[in-house]
DNA sequence: CCATTACGTAGCCATTTGGCTACAAATATA
DNA sequence: TATATTTGTAGCCAAATGGCTACGTAATGG
């Protein structure tokens, strides 16, 4: 399933397309959190609700982003929803982050002393 | 300077804010080209402008999320608006994607192949 | 069987986004 | 000085975002 184009009718050229990447899909606060949650443990959909401040409604529809750009898996037992993160779709944004250390040589140190602490 | 919040009047208990960090400022594919460009070289705005299909008016409302969470700076002189890239701020979501690393070990050889490359 | 629980769907709302046009202002340059 | 160039500002538009309420469905359990 692919998004779908619209053409907006004051500006005939521009097509404005739904982008579900896993930059788009880590944007949000409350997705970050709802994948540092999922990554160390799989969760039902009610269970994980009761971590955070809003509706189930309002997280269903993170998780359907989330869902769609890969980051987290649905696996229906039931009638219950469990959701699991899916990290190696992390190592994307890393990727595309570590492009840039050699401009930032800096910083490299304390990423790299970052990194010691997490072994 | 803070984002600033509004009521929502038929939902009362929900306020928005106009997020401007980091993670908002790369989830734009146009925003990232423009960082991997200003990376390399600091250009003014026009010249920026001249490498991508849209009007120079949307490459400033980018630019201007981009400086607003600091992954850009302009230096103006005369009449022209020089652009560089903030490449250490990009550490943060380095940083933030590597707390990841543990839990896809599997990925962790191909980005290591990668950063090889890089090298 | 019937109540409870887990989730789905639909729709409302304000704001943000990312594009555009039109025109104004300021600075260089011939 | 007059013109060209660079940037700024304002506003329009459709779509997406991120919250909500209301209600419906489906599965579980006493």
């Amino acid at each position: 399933m692919h998004p779908i184009g619209c053409v907006c009718i004051f500006a005939p050229n521009q097509v404005h397309f739904m982008r579900r990447d896993v930059f788009q899909g880590i944007a949000d606060p409350t997705r970050r959190a709802i994948l540092g949650r999922l990554v160390k443990e799989k969760l039902n959909l009610t269970t994980l609700t009761d971590h955070y401040d809003i509706t189930r409604q309002s997280i269903t529809k993170h998780i359907r982003i989330l869902e769609e750009c890969g980051l987290v898996t649905i696996e229906k037992i039931g009638r219950e929803k469990y959701l699991r993160a899916q990290p190696e779709k992390i190592g994307e944004v890393a990727k595309w982050a570590e492009q840039f250390r050699s401009f930032y040589a800096g910083s490299y140190d304390r990423l790299d002393d970052y990194l010691k602490t997490m072994e």
